[in-house]
Formats: structure tokens, C-alpha cells, sequence
DNA sequence: TGAAATGTTGGGGCG
DNA sequence: ACGCCCCAACATTTC
């Protein structure tokens, strides 16, 4: 009789999971365990909404496990220990889990691979970092040529490793926190499920991601999958999801426009680029990647990032997302770009304070993605957005969010202002503020910088201060 | 996955 | 009819 373990880190489902599997095909008892990591969890960048999503996907996936006849061992600590103890009661031959490429949990594993019988599985990208490396085995740092080569070979995803409903057997008496009831209460926006990520996935290909290269920017439309948090957490298979684009577009490519699967496809790509440039160049979670812009002297102003946390930047496309952000959780992409490069370059903000804000407040926080994001917007990371990239918050508010419907959902102060207003309230006259009900200065502030002032500012910024 | 500044072209108004 | 100017529209360069 062998018993192994499973032990869960970002891949919270069942099916085509390797790890799982693994510990399915060598054991005939499996025992499915989660570790609350304190160094993670008291970390100052978890976000409540992250932690919640984390708590609501562990709860259905216990939901899971009992109906196949297992449960969910739930432990807190240090893995190793919490580990060494869990083969100690169980007499465990094995321990499986998916490999992951942060600094931490490549440490953390590390400690595990020597101490314990531990075997992981690749899974958190669709091919492994140091699978897509250039011909001299370097790492590529230019996001246009790794993709070409990514997409050279995509022969293995058309096997996946599906999950039956068959029975899994767990031993009973294996200690375990009790699952709080809690747990089962649904963050808002996105309740957190293996059916609920699949049902999502099929929503989308079902005609959104058709339209995905026109509505993608919109920021008012529903153009995206808002998968994020499923594939933060592994809710879906990133193979799966590989699987069933690349046989739609077998289906499709004969009579249809494929251009639109394969913007979204660019954006998956991406994904597995940051991944590859955490897992390669670990430092950059603490610096810039480009070693140049390494020592900006960052303003800082703490009552400017206040504003810009709080959205009352008084640039309405700005102030929309932020607000977007802290009450939902989640942030368009499109948002994020232009709010990002607000505070870099606008406000000259360090780029990390930013980063760790978007981490505090994002239910799909993951730091590869997070931080390859930040350093692109700042151009300070690999293959990032010349410095001289600025954008302007009016006319990318003009261009993605052509009516103010973005902007009214999320700054009330403005739903009575003139379309011919929204996207700079400042250039009302006294009669029209006062008609929207919306004076500028006590219903919603001034812009707290100059954009063209702020644009000249940045240019000879970077300019003076890169070694 | 930018935007401003600068350059070029061509149509139309006008003397 | 012609030259001149203006400027919108588009293209290219620059930051």
C-alpha cells in the first residue's frame, strides 16, 4: 500500500493537473494537503480580495475532494516542517506538486528536494523556462522574438491529463486545521471555482474572443476573459486552455478571421515571458532589470502617490481605475498601463511603490506578471517601452473609453458632466461645472500635475539620470 | 501596447 | 491662368 502526498500550491483543481496526477498514479492513497505559509501569508503584499479568492477556491476544492471520498488536509507553518511532519504521521513514500519559479519558492522547494522524497512537475506555463531559450542558450529578453520561438513547437498541448470522477482514497485520522466556514462565503466578481474558471473559459471562446482584437481596449466593454485570478491560482490548467485555442483555430482557420485568437494568445505569451524573466533573473522583484535606471532619484511625493492610491489624481481615466481597483479587485489591462505609466512618469513614483499597491490590491497579484508589468510601463525592465513612451491620460481616455462610460461607472463625482467634458472636467467653464454639479476644486479636484509639464519633466529625468 | 514635433503634399481661396 | 498662401491630412522623425 503507497501512500503519497499532494501537496497544493497554484494549481487549486483537479483536472489536468500534473502534480495530482503523479501522486494519483503512484499511490493508492493520496492525501491532498494545503500549507497557510506564514512568510507568505503576513507578507505586506497579500490583498484581502487575493486571500479571499485563495480561501473561496481551497473551500470548493475540499467540495471536490469529498464527493470523490477524500478531503483537503489543511495545515499552517513552515512546508518543510509541516511536510517532514505530515510523511512522519502518514508514512507517505511521496511528495508531488507543481514546480514554481519565484525566488522564494525555489529556495523553499530546494530545502524540501533534499529533505523529503519530493518530485515536482512542470505546469505553471505552458512550456518551461528553460525550454524557450535562445540558440546560444541564453534567455531571450525581447518579448517578440521569444514568442516566435514559443510558438514554433506547440505539439504537446494536444494531450491533457483529464480528470475523471473517480474515487480517491484519503486515510482517515491525518490531522488537519478545520476548513473555515468562511471560506465558502463568495468574493464578489469572481466566485472562486474549477467550474467557475471552465464556465468562464467557454463564455469566452464562445464569441468574446472573436471580438477580443477590437473590444480588448475598451475599457468600458467586456472585451477580456478576466481569467486572472483562475490562472493566478491554477483554478484552470494553462495547458488546457493552450489545448483549446490552438484546436479552435485548427477548426476555424479555414473560413474564419483567426487574427483576434491570436492577440489573445499574444497575451498568454506574455505571461510565460515574465515567468521566464523571473525565473532567469531573480533580482528583479528588488531592481530594475536594466542596470542604467537602476539609481533614478524618484520624487516620492507621498501626498501625490496618496492621491494617485485614492483616485483623486483629477485625471478622471486615472482616478476610474484606481477606484476600479480597490473596490473590485481587479483593474483592466488597458488601466493599468496608463495608470502605471501616471505614476512613473508623471508623477516620477518609483515604479515599485506601485508595484507592491498592485499586489495589495489585485485578486490575480502575481509577482512575475505584477512586476514584468511595472518595470515595462517605467521602462526599466526587459524589452520595456522606451522612456520617451509617455502616455498622455487625455487622449488614451479619448481612445478607450470614447463615451466616459468607464469614467462615470467609477467616479461618480462626474455622471452629470458633458461627454465633451469627461476626460478633462478642469476645461469647463464656471456655468457648465456648475450645471453638471461638479466644481472643480470641491467636487472633484484639479489635475495635481501638468501633463505636459510633467511629459518634459520626465524626458530630461530619465535622460539626466540614467548612468 | 505613445505622442509630439516636424516635414510633405495637395486642394482651394484669392489677387 | 497663374503664383502665392493657408492649412488640413497624412507621413516621418524625434523624444
Amino acid at each position: 500500500m503507497k501512500t503519497t502526498i499532494w501537496w497544493i500550491r497554484k494549481d487549486i483543481r483537479l483536472s489536468d493537473n500534473g502534480a495530482f496526477n503523479e501522486a494519483i498514479e503512484q499511490g493508492d492513497q493520496i492525501i491532498p494537503v494545503f500549507i497557510l505559509d506564514p512568510k507568505l501569508l503576513n507578507s505586506e503584499s497579500v490583498s484581502d480580495s487575493r486571500l479571499k479568492f485563495m480561501h473561496n477556491a481551497l473551500w470548493s476544492l475540499n467540495q471536490q475532494l469529498m464527493k470523490r471520498g477524500s478531503r483537503l488536509i489543511l495545515r499552517e507553518g513552515n512546508p518543510l516542517v509541516e511536510l517532514s511532519k505530515l510523511v512522519r504521521e502518514t508514512k507517505a513514500d511521496g511528495i508531488f506538486f507543481e514546480e514554481n519559479y519565484s525566488p522564494y519558492a525555489k529556495i523553499r522547494d530546494q530545502h524540501i528536494f533534499e529533505e523529503l522524497p519530493a518530485v515536482s512537475v512542470a505546469g505553471v506555463t505552458g512550456k518551461h523556462p528553460r525550454a524557450v531559450l535562445k540558440d546560444d542558450s541564453t534567455p531571450y529578453l525581447v518579448f517578440t522574438p521569444f514568442r516566435k520561438r514559443w510558438m514554433s513547437s506547440t505539439d504537446e498541448f494536444r494531450k491533457l491529463n483529464e480528470f475523471s470522477t473517480q474515487k480517491i482514497s484519503t486515510p482517515s485520522g491525518i490531522p488537519s486545521l478545520k476548513i473555515p466556514n468562511q471560506w465558502s462565503v463568495p468574493l464578489k466578481g469572481f466566485p472562486a471555482s474549477e467550474e467557475e474558471a471552465h464556465r468562464r473559459f467557454d463564455v469566452f471562446l464562445d464569441g468574446p474572443i472573436f471580438r477580443y482584437h477590437e473590444n480588448r481596449d475598451i475599457l468600458g466593454a467586456d472585451g477580456t476573459s478576466r481569467l486572472s485570478p483562475y490562472l493566478r491560482f491554477g483554478l484552470i490548467s494553462i495547458r488546457k486552455i493552450y489545448n483549446q485555442i490552438f484546436e479552435l483555430v485548427d477548426e476555424i482557420s479555414a473560413n474564419r478571421d483567426v487574427k483576434s485568437l491570436d492577440i489573445w494568445l499574444y497575451e498568454l505569451i506574455w505571461r510565460e515571458f515574465y515567468y521566464s524573466i523571473l525565473y532567469h533573473f531573480p533580482s528583479v522583484l528588488q531592481e530594475s532589470f536594466r542596470e542604467k535606471y537602476r539609481d533614478l532619484p524618484w520624487l516620492n511625493n507621498q501626498a501625490d502617490f496618496l492621491a494617485w492610491k485614492s483616485g483623486l489624481t483629477g485625471y478622471p481615466i486615472i482616478d476610474a481605475a484606481m477606484r476600479q481597483l480597490s473596490s473590485t479587485g481587479w483593474m483592466h489591462n488597458r488601466a493599468r498601463m496608463v495608470t502605471a505609466s501616471f505614476l512613473t512618469k508623471d508623477l516620477l513614483i518609483d515604479w515599485r511603490w506601485g508595484e507592491k499597491w498592485f499586489m495589495q490590491n489585485l485578486v490575480d497579484g502575481d509577482p512575475a506578471n505584477n512586476n514584468g508589468g511595472w518595470q515595462w510601463a517605467a521602462g526599466v525592465g526587459t524589452d520595456a517601452a522606451p522612456y520617451f513612451r509617455i502616455f498622455n491620460p487625455v487622449s488614451q481616455s479619448k481612445k478607450f473609453d470614447p463615451n466616459g462610460k468607464y469614467i462615470k461607472h467609477w467616479v461618480k463625482e462626474l455622471r452629470n458632466v458633458p461627454e465633451k467634458f469627461v476626460h478633462e472636467p478642469w476645461k469647463m467653464d464656471a456655468g457648465t461645472q456648475k450645471s453638471s454639479e461638479c466644481i472643480i476644486g470641491k467636487d472633484y479636484p484639479h489635475p495635481i500635475v501638468d501633463h505636459d509639464f510633467a511629459r518634459e519633466r520626465a524626458l530630461s529625468f530619465y535622460k539626466n539620470n540614467s548612468g
